[in-house]
DNA sequence: CTTATACGTCAGCTATATTGACATATTTGT
DNA sequence: ACAAATATGTCAATATAGCTGACGTATAAG
């Protein structure tokens, strides 16, 4: 079924093996299978999360909120903005809704009280982990039809794609890595 | 520097090889890593031609539309739509802004004169082409600091992500696909 | 000759983002 | 103590990209 589309890539990438050394791809032609595949993937990915939010009466935006603020506990407007690369403006909007159907809260920040930092509540957190696991299961059964070496080739791929600039910031600070948040501007 | 996310990915995935039959991943756990990676890389990938639309006054959907109708000469609106999965309604402004600066022009269907068949004129291939070599530039680079293996995983990976009611139709009807309506100018 | 199809268009609505201007609380530097 | 910088909130206007619903027109097909 879909073995003729994944054969043929497969074949494109048996070429000449020594022929790939460092000048192993120019970009003379364009990659077009790469690019539409991307907007392809990246479309059906997100639909399912989209599908849904709409239950919730939320849209992606939200999500994304949600996301990042359950991810990285007492993380900071400024961070978040950083993040996410929209305008506080933007971001208030769906975060005050997010703070007023009680699935964000935030708390005044403890070393500089101006900022607020943003906490899931156990129901945001529900919420997070629900569409993380949706998302994870369409992972899973990618994944599952893939040779094993798949994930790690698919995260260093990903990874790669993200401007070098901003690699360092995707590495999530866990646990506690947004408490630590006031420092920020300091680094 | 990438290797923490990579190694710990890495190990996930080498799991007692033969307990991945069929049960191989569960998704007891989300994947994070790959979750937010999936939704840095495609932002930062689309970002490029982005900067590049705001010269020409146009946006993300001018150029899925200008992408298409150039890889796919010959295609008739609702196919378009079926690609892009938006209502005529939406398709029109950005279709009508294409046609009168003049990156796009719509010929009659010779068999049903009904269907208006889309085809990128001298300045509209160029602009996609433009668009194009700057996506493909980005995953030259990308493809170049990964392993050779690195483009036929990223195009199974991606490949697989898409719904697989969906696969059939990505597979792009290349040169005479849908337009093999070369006689367009003929007849 | 009626119905179905391919498409265009008007009108109004929503979601997500933008810029610009201004307000308020708090921290910091002198 | 005070001025300036910072973190955040908010009001207003605007743009883009999508949506639904309703209706019109040309052409194809039964």
């Amino acid at each position: 079924m879909k073995s003729a589309v994944q054969r043929k890539s497969l074949e494109a990438n048996a070429l000449p093996a020594p022929a790939r050394r460092r000048e192993a791809l120019r970009a003379d032609e364009p990659i077009f299978d790469l690019i539409e595949l991307f907007f392809f993937a990246y479309r059906d990915f997100v639909g399912d999360a989209d599908r849904m939010l709409e239950n919730y009466e939320f849209g992606r935006a939200h999500h994304r909120v949600l996301h990042f603020v359950n991810r990285r506990p007492g993380l900071a407007i400024a961070a978040l903005l950083d993040i996410l690369k929209i305008t506080k403006q933007s971001l208030n909007r769906v975060l005050k809704q997010l703070l007023e159907a009680g699935f964000v809260e935030a708390r005044a920040g403890f070393s500089d009280r101006r900022q607020r930092l943003l906490y899931t509540t156990a129901k945001g957190a529900g919420l997070a982990q629900e569409l993380a696991h949706l998302q994870s299961e369409h992972f899973v059964r990618v994944l599952n039809e893939l040779p094993a070496s798949a994930r790690g080739a698919a995260t260093d791929f990903l990874l790669a794609m993200i401007d070098a600039a901003e690699r360092e910031r995707v590495r999530v600070p866990l646990s506690r890595g947004g408490a630590r948040m006031t420092a920020s501007k300091a680094s």
